[in-house]
DNA sequence: GTCTATATATAGATAGAC
DNA sequence: GTCTATCTATATATAGAC
């Protein structure tokens, strides 16, 4: 992986680990191994590192999306799921919910690519919760769109509120959100 | 109100608009009026700072919880939902979701300090849930816990979330959220 | 593309006068 | 309880050599 790849995973992971105003472009070379010039060589103002993340993401869940094109709806609700139990497993929050408690600290353009991103996922979710209500795998009363907020806010939270609790809750939750989606 | 509660006060609004991590005593100072020492004088170290703002929430959620004793659980889970629409009405979010983002770079004891809110929290979601189930007001087929988690976990989410997308997401979430409790 | 050296601002925090 | 003055560390960021 080339210094700029690698950049962008290191703050990726110092975002969701401590966040956005609690790293620095010391911690970033640190871990990469260069000088603290040399990150702003590739990335001159934290602002344009922080773009380069959400668009890693945003990227990365274009790839997980047409990954799972072909798949059932519940199949997808899995692969949606399986993305916060990675998270989980690795001790670490979402970047939505890492980015929105310092979203009023953001410059204007990190503020839209983060909009951006969380438009992406809400439209993913709710095209396989339409898709899984219309077969008749899924069932619930609201919009679609209202729906895969609720799943995604349920999921951004956990991660952060087990934070706290016992991860136990984590496992009870993931759960539940399925039971829920097939109960009629 | 006297200068410590002010500064609890400002300190309370400052870490859910920006963050732990993004405001300093100089911010503080300004609000109050006084200069960064003055801070000081009231809250040697940031941690007690923070801890002050925590207890504060610790004993206002007390309060609500004691004054609505009486209530139905429709009432109570009203209310529990009502702290929420005043806190987007602010444009702001909550306590634990803004911590816990930042969680790891919290000295343990305010770790700890924030673990008894949420779990105070839960304790009272709980009760009231699963008293609202016993009468058969409220619907649901896990633990009165797992449903009280998922229910503070997407309040605590949309809050975050929707900071990103719109203001009629929240208004769409709460109306599901006490559909979906009362739907057998 | 990486480095040394440096600029500038601000963070958390303390000493000691009033 | 509040202030002025100050300390030390670290933040983001740039200039310019290799």
């Amino acid at each position: 992986m080339n210094t700029r790849a690698q950049i962008i995973q290191h703050a990726d992971k110092l975002i969701r680990n401590v966040g956005y105003n609690a790293f620095s472009f010391v911690d970033i070379a640190r871990s990469v191994g260069i000088k603290k010039p040399s990150v702003h060589h590739h990335f001159p103002h934290k602002a344009d590192l922080c773009m380069a993340v959400i668009q890693y993401h945003i990227d990365h869940l274009k790839a997980t999306r047409e990954s799972t094109l072909q798949q059932s709806p519940l199949q997808q609700l899995e692969r949606f799921l399986a993305i916060y139990q990675e998270i989980k497993a690795q001790q670490q929050i979402c970047i939505v919910g890492a980015l929105s408690t310092d979203y009023n600290t953001l410059e204007p353009a990190v503020q839209e690519k983060l909009q951006e991103f969380s438009a992406q996922m809400i439209d993913w979710v709710s095209s396989f919760l339409k898709a899984g209500k219309t077969e008749g795998t899924f069932h619930f009363k609201q919009a679609a769109r209202t729906k895969a907020i609720m799943l995604i806010s349920g999921m951004l939270a956990i991660v952060q509120l087990t934070r706290l609790t016992h991860e136990e809750d984590f496992r009870l939750m993931i759960k539940a959100v399925k039971q829920e989606l097939q109960n009629k």
